[in-house]
DNA sequence: AGCACGCCGACT
DNA sequence: GTCGGCGTGCTC
């Protein structure tokens, strides 16, 4: 027996089938989808068996060891890998890695064990009970089949000794997964028409376009998902759920454990790599009927799949831009929906221009919620003009959002404040000299961090204790510039000392399940307001809260990026939903130095639709998506003129043999220099170009085996 | 990714 | 003569 293996090793000089024969005492072991461990040149490597064969023409080693017992690719994934190898023009073997845990990926193996727990079960039943604590622990057995060992240890443990001595019980290991859900009282709601209406369209309905569903928040979306995963474990299928990284997932994990306890898994960031190890095993076993989780969730190795839902579609965190394979997870559920003949439901409030513009061309089928569950009206929007105010006073805070906090506390409500930290960072600069203070290795300004005063690059991770005098001009004048969320803090405890604020950020959420706590707290009336980055944007869900205030809604405006209109008004609107989200009627305030921007005014009656189509008119104009396809190539090295000269010949080649497409740059990226690496950027727009994928998959080639030109390609970048 | 091979310059 | 720099190529 032979058999081919895909090494787990990520170059591209390597990603390719190599062929080993199986020493006969291991051929029943061998599977496709499983890992081995086989020689490679002088060194052992983990790789995934993707073929059996008799025999090979070549001379061949044997296989080590076989690593796993069950399959950890199936058919369904083996041949995903291969499409998105070709679509994303990244490595095979890296498409196989992305759609596993880490703890399954050569290296990290080795620190996961699988947790064991022991169970007792009986053997006789015929046996007299000697003792009482014997009597008391075989009573157990009668409507259970196996106890677990600290139960009956409870009872006495030298009497289950004996039980288990003279073969009365004996004993069972079984893996205990760490992730426990239970389900709790049971929050079904019943459906309004227009839910029903979106339920039955997605179960009745046609599988072979993508259901977009346009809900406004507090439309009650979720509940519509939930009905419809239910309607589907009904009819014996499993779900997956997608939502944004971060701050969303514990939440909605939880609402759907309270629903449907168990037959859940979830797979995200917040998990250690032990437990979602553990999760994806459950799910791999068919223990697990409903996975939620972020991006890389999509690959959950469920059968059967009934439908694919992802929640807030137009976030940018279902691509994945920072490395290969930079996939989408809209198109993987796509590909898998059709695999499993089921439908996709991409749900949003603000959808994303692709997905709207599809919907309108009837490529998406269109599903809409215009109201709130609550029958309430969406919050009203104020817009305070920065411009007039900054000049009667410094502080981040106006007169106006302070006087309307002030009064949603006396009233016993609470408030959200939203800083957008989106585009924005604090850094240091000298008041004296003028001079920012930059990373040694990248173009950039050092951002600064208040809580351990250190200075920080974002980009290669360098990072410095701020220094007492500037390192320019020797003065002690150096000071941090721009609004932090500890700023605003002391701001609000100066001008509303009684108010009790809870700090929401990167800083203080960072340590495990404080995200969690501090929401329960928040929820528990501890505090009057909420204040907060990108995290108290989205999702969630508190009654009490009737002010929502924007305290800078520019700064994600201010990105030199295609997108930034669409993902201020996002944002905003996202923001601004958190407020009336009961019985109170809610309000927003949003604070900003561009109050006819239509990213902003949009925001104040709600319009999405209306920003669409501004948006839409611009897009085409610039020949940005929906209108074109974007395909970024990024150019790196260390030498700038040769990597300059190699950008130029590559930009030259493109232009060549891409007839119907329009090639920009190469240009030097926003930080040009990040690790002492330069990097140059071409950007291609295209609507149509049969062979483009084959042509870069050459120029890729070319470029493989030179060490100094690294070449990246992004098909449908998220951003610049 | 490692690791060996091989071809050059610098030195006990 | 030998050590070691790293550019190149291979791993079933």
């Amino acid at each position: 027996m032979v058999v081919g293996v895909l090494v787990q090793l990520s170059s591209q000089n390597v990603d390719k089938i190599f062929d080993y024969l199986v020493p006969k005492e291991l051929e029943n072991s061998i599977q496709i989808g499983i890992r081995v461990l086989v020689p490679f040149g002088r060194q052992t490597l983990e790789g995934f068996v993707l073929e059996i064969k008799d025999s090979s023409s070549l001379e061949l080693k044997e296989v080590y060891s076989v690593v796993d017992q069950d399959i950890v690719l199936n058919d369904e994934l083996l041949e995903l890998g291969k499409v998105i190898q070709k679509d994303t023009l990244s490595t095979l073997i890296s498409a196989y890695q992305v759609m596993l845990p880490k703890a399954l990926k050569a290296k990290a193996g080795s620190t996961v064990h699988k947790k064991f727990h022991t169970f007792y079960r009986l053997r006789q039943n015929d046996y007299v009970a000697r003792s009482l604590s014997q009597k008391k622990i075989l009573e157990l057995f009668h409507d259970r089949d196996e106890i677990p060992r600290e139960e009956l240890v409870s009872i006495s443990s030298s009497s289950l000794s004996t039980l288990v001595e003279k073969g009365v019980l004996f004993s069972v290991q079984k893996e205990d997964y760490r992730m426990k859900y239970e389900i709790n009282q049971d929050s079904k709601k019943t459906l309004t028409s227009l839910q029903q209406q979106v339920v039955d369209a997605v179960i009745h309905g046609s599988v072979e376009q993508p259901f977009l569903l346009f809900g406004v928040t507090g439309s009650g979306k979720t509940e519509v998902y939930m009905h419809i995963i239910e309607h589907v474990l009904e009819e014996g299928k499993t779900a997956i759920i997608l939502v944004p990284e971060i701050s969303l997932t514990p939440q909605m994990v939880e609402q759907f454990s309270n629903r449907f306890g168990n037959q859940i898994a979830a797979l995200h960031s917040a998990l250690s790599e032990g437990e979602k190890y553990d999760e994806w095993r459950r799910i791999a076993r068919g223990e697990a009927s409903i996975v939620i989780g972020a991006r890389s969730a999509i690959f959950a190795p469920l059968k059967n799949i009934g439908v694919i839902i992802i929640d807030e579609e137009h976030s940018d965190s279902y691509k994945q831009s920072d490395k290969n394979p930079r996939y989408h997870a809209r198109d993987i559920a796509i590909w898998r929906a059709k695999y499993h003949h089921c439908p996709v439901l991409l749900g949003s409030a603000t959808p994303s221009l692709e997905s709207m513009a599809r919907a309108q061309k009837g490529v998406y089928q269109l599903l809409t919620l215009r109201e709130r569950v609550n029958g309430k009206k969406l919050p009203k929007v104020e817009i305070i003009d920065m411009n007039q105010e900054a000049k009667k006073s410094s502080s981040h805070l106006t007169v106006q959002l302070l006087n309307e906090i002030n009064d949603c506390i006396d009233r016993g409500e609470q408030a959200i404040l939203f800083l957008n930290r989106r585009g924005f960072s604090t850094f240091v600069t000298c008041k004296n000299c003028a001079e920012t203070i930059k990373c040694p290795h990248c173009d950039i300004t050092l951002t600064y961090h208040k809580s351990n005063r250190m200075l920080r690059c974002h980009y290669c991770g360098y990072a410095t204790p701020l220094p007492k005098v500037c390192p320019n001009c020797h003065e002690e004048a150096l000071s941090d510039l721009g609004v932090g969320t500890e700023k605003i803090e002391e701001e609000l405890h100066q001008l509303l000392p009684y108010a009790k604020v809870l700090r929401m950020d990167v800083d203080t959420t960072s340590r495990k399940g404080a995200h969690k706590k501090m929401i329960e707290a928040f929820r528990n009336h501890e505090y009057d307001i909420l204040l907060g980055t990108q995290i108290v944007a989205k999702g969630l869900d508190f009654s009490l809260v009737t002010l929502v205030g924007v305290i800078n809604a520019d700064t994600s405006l201010n990105i030199p990026d295609f997108r930034s209109s669409e993902n201020t008004y996002s944002l905003l609107s996202q923001v601004a939903g958190r407020s009336g989200r009961s019985e109170k009627s809610g309000k927003v305030l949003i604070q900003t130095f561009n109050p006819d921007h239509y990213a902003i005014s949009f925001v104040k009656n709600h319009d999405y639709l209306g920003f669409y189509h501004e948006e839409m008119i611009i897009r085409k104009k610039l020949g940005y998506p929906p209108f074109y396809y974007l395909c970024y190539v990024k150019v790196s090295g260390k030498d700038v003129s040769y990597l300059f000269q190699e950008a130029l010949k590559i930009k030259r080649s493109l232009e060549r043999n891409l007839t119907h497409t329009i090639i920009l740059g190469p240009t030097s990226l926003a930080v040009f220099r990040v690790n002492n690496i330069y990097r140059y950027g071409i950007i291609l727009k295209y609507k149509r170009e049969e062979n483009l994928r084959d042509i870069l998959s050459k120029i890729q080639n070319h470029y493989k085996t030179n060490s100094k030109v690294r070449i990246d390609i992004d098909f449908s970048p998220s951003h610049f």
